[in-house]
DNA sequence: CCACCCTCGAATGTATACAAAGTATTCTGG
DNA sequence: CCAGAATACTTTGTATACATTCGAGGGTGG
């Protein structure tokens, strides 16, 4: 599971980066000699993959690639959002765990330091990505609910986190996006800790889906017509001379 | 993936049934004689297993399986019910095909006969199973989000198809949660019908709900006490005399 | 007596050979 | 020339042998 997930990771990359044609079909053998390894850590990677929706795998009959356009990746932000904000009224409703609140501060302070210069270095961007995380698994964990927990985990193996991306298209664009995220982040707080559930996740669930608006702003940035969405997504962030890496 | 499919099957039927203690080392070996296959289908199966959080993996160290507790199965329905609301409310606000509104008013008819008599019969539950699930699938399938759609197929590994053991508990539950049913379904496809959004995903959240009480109703046929949701569940349900068996 | 290191063992990771299943091609009969 | 069946080939499913890695246990030196 450690040295084949090397196969497993690069075999992922390959495909998220347009490696393979959609619907192409994907033998075993075809994988072996891409990436110079036997079968068996290759079936491995491929029934991982299978899990995660990226190959589609029929018995006796192998596997073909899926190809991922971008209304994937809005529909996982999209699952994802409503995942956040249940997770959000959750923990309101139950009450903020003193740990919990100061850890939810403690990146809040983090993300201010951020949000007072903005920068598109990569120290910035991994610092303001690692503060952002904070904020949001902390809550997730918080709602001490595993399937939840897993089920956002399963879709970040969809590319879901795209500031990143956009950020480097549009520098006014990351300051607007990191200022506004900072209070949006402070308003889920406050109503974690006021125990209103519903406001926890309506507002949560609102930030989470600003995702949405990366997408669209690189939509506009490229000036692409209303069909964008059936495009392949490493094609449409390949737009902007960006390979798609995706978390895990 | 098809006759390997039987010996993950196998495994995961002994797993969710308790012929492992939870936390229980899981080596590859230890299968294989008790499956008296090799370690080649043993170690796929246990991958697929891993993914949907039955067994727990590490590099190079094996596996463990993850006792699944009563709450771990109540937490799967809330986030079940959490995603159906979502699917709902996407597919009210997107308007309502033609075609998904004759399933869903199909599904109403067919839910309504059964609700007139209800038996215990393995005929009867097996209609009501199906009737009941031509309507949450197809208002999941209506929403066109693949990841909203895998998100909660994943769900489904967990023991979460929990009413059809219940019934077998109580015969008074039974009816009085099939007529019940039908009148929320009914007021959620009137939901989706008007194209509120708001009120769909919150009358199908609440509906998809009544699996917890399901739960509670066992607990109290059994009379456990507030630790019951930190039992195994194949324990909970084996109080009625009955095994796990899981959709897949 | 304790701590550190070395060695041994058990279990996973990988490669390859063989079996089974499915698909495509070809050969034969009409 | 076409249809159907048999055969050959491609590809996955399974078994087993070998390599690697991690952990446990014992032995030695301080």
């Amino acid at each position: 599971m450690s040295q084949e997930k090397t196969v497993y990771s690069k075999l992922r990359s390959m495909i998220l980066n347009g490696a393979f044609d959609a619907g192409e079909r994907l033998t075993e053998l075809k994988v072996c000699e891409a990436l110079g390894v036997s079968r068996t850590p290759v079936r491995a990677a491929l029934l991982q993959l299978a899990s995660q929706n990226l190959v589609i795998g029929q018995s006796n009959r192998g596997y073909t690639v899926r190809g991922i356009t971008v209304e994937d990746v809005w529909g996982a932000n999209v699952v994802r959002s409503v995942l956040e904000g249940a997770a959000a009224g959750m923990v309101a409703r139950e009450g903020v765990d003193g740990d919990v609140r100061d850890t939810l501060e403690q990146s809040l302070k983090d993300y201010g330091q951020l949000a007072r210069h903005v920068e598109l270095s990569d120290d910035f961007l991994n610092n303001h990505s690692a503060a952002n995380r904070v904020f949001h698994e902390t809550i997730v964990s918080a709602s001490k609910n595993e399937s939840l927990f897993r089920s956002i985990e399963t879709l970040a193996y969809m590319p879901v986190q795209i500031n990143r991306v956009v950020f480097a298209s549009d520098r006014d664009f990351a300051i607007q996006t990191v200022q506004s995220g900072l209070a949006e982040h402070q308003s889920v707080l406050a109503a974690m800790l006021s125990g209103d559930g519903m406001a926890a996740e309506l507002l949560m669930r609102t930030h989470s889906q600003k995702a949405l608006r990366g997408i669209e702003h690189v939509q506009g940035v490229l000036g692409l017509g209303p069909e964008y969405r059936q495009m392949p997504f490493h094609k449409f962030i390949g737009g902007l001379g960006i390979s798609v890496v995706a978390a895990e």
